[in-house]
DNA sequence: GCGATACAATTGACTACGCAAGCAATAGTA
DNA sequence: TACTATTGCTTGCGTAGTCAATTGTATCGC
């Protein structure tokens, strides 16, 4: 009985695998570090700096969930947790009153610049450790192509 | 209070928010595709790749831990179920008692092989859609490097 | 050969999600 | 105006995975 078949390897395949091994040590490595330095997974920590950013420091749930690439439960129990720690609190919306919004408290900027430091820190470390800046900015151009379905994360000029 | 460093993007910054938003929006439509066809995870499918491409399609759980970047108990979690459908079984190492095999069954084999043309199909199909494969295999590159420290099953001195 | 240490694997308890169902509120249609 | 989607959000239940503790086996120093 041969394997013959499966030991071909289309660039799209290898692409695919390394792509999921590969983030899964990165996310692994930092999201560890994080956790330990910080208390915040990376999913909170992405969530409150998405709100820092934002018009009022606050967003849709829905529009949270857009940008991490969560279902909108995922979301409310992302939240849930971040509210009960007091660093994002909810608001109501004047015209449409489905909406919740999201928003982060001066605790919560305060705890997210703090993590910042060294968070971005570790980023830097283990990024920079293994490419140059040209690489990195090619890696996330390409990167950037698989989120043709979800949109662009840069937000507003300010 | 300013959020001015909030804003700044190191390369490796933005590199890493593309790697997991890249990630998580790739792996939720393969993966979606792949349960829908064949009631197989992404992991699922790629432990049985790993047994069907090595010696004697056996491979002890700890290697498979490495190479799929999971822990060992999750390993023993995800080969609960491929046993229990009868694609996976166990053998016992004759040299090393602690040790137990896990093995491609032939079931395994021919479901591999069933879910492979549609899978791989599937991945080709969303990759090629996005990059040539001179950058595919550019992709491929960069992203191997993410893995510096979990690869090569060199190990045993046998 | 014997004790200390390391390693392979499993288990229980927990977390972080997803999915499907459900409830309000809004928007589209007549 | 009423009627039917559609949208925003939450909840119950299920699944995939982690961590810490445990068991059994190997290996190393002596």
């Amino acid at each position: 009985m041969s394997s013959q078949v499966l030991r071909e390897q289309a660039p799209a395949v290898e692409a695919w695998i390394k792509l999921i091994r590969g983030q899964s040590a990165a996310v692994k490595a930092v999201n560890a570090q994080l956790v330990a330095d910080h208390g915040l997974t990376v999913n909170d920590f992405e969530c409150m700096l998405l709100l820092a950013r934002a018009e009022e420091r606050q967003m849709r749930r829905v529009d949270l969930a857009e940008q991490l690439i969560l279902t909108a439960s995922g979301i409310t129990r992302l939240l849930d947790g971040l509210e009960q720690e007091g660093w994002v609190d909810r608001a109501a919306c004047a015209s449409d009153r489905r909406v919740t919004y999201a928003v982060l408290t001066d605790d919560g900027l305060v705890k997210l610049r703090e993590a910042s430091k060294s968070h971005v820190a570790d980023l830097r470390a283990f990024f920079e450790a293994r490419y140059t800046n040209e690489e990195l900015e090619q890696l996330a151009e390409l990167l950037g192509r698989l989120t043709t379905d979800a949109p662009e994360l840069d937000c507003s000029v300010d």
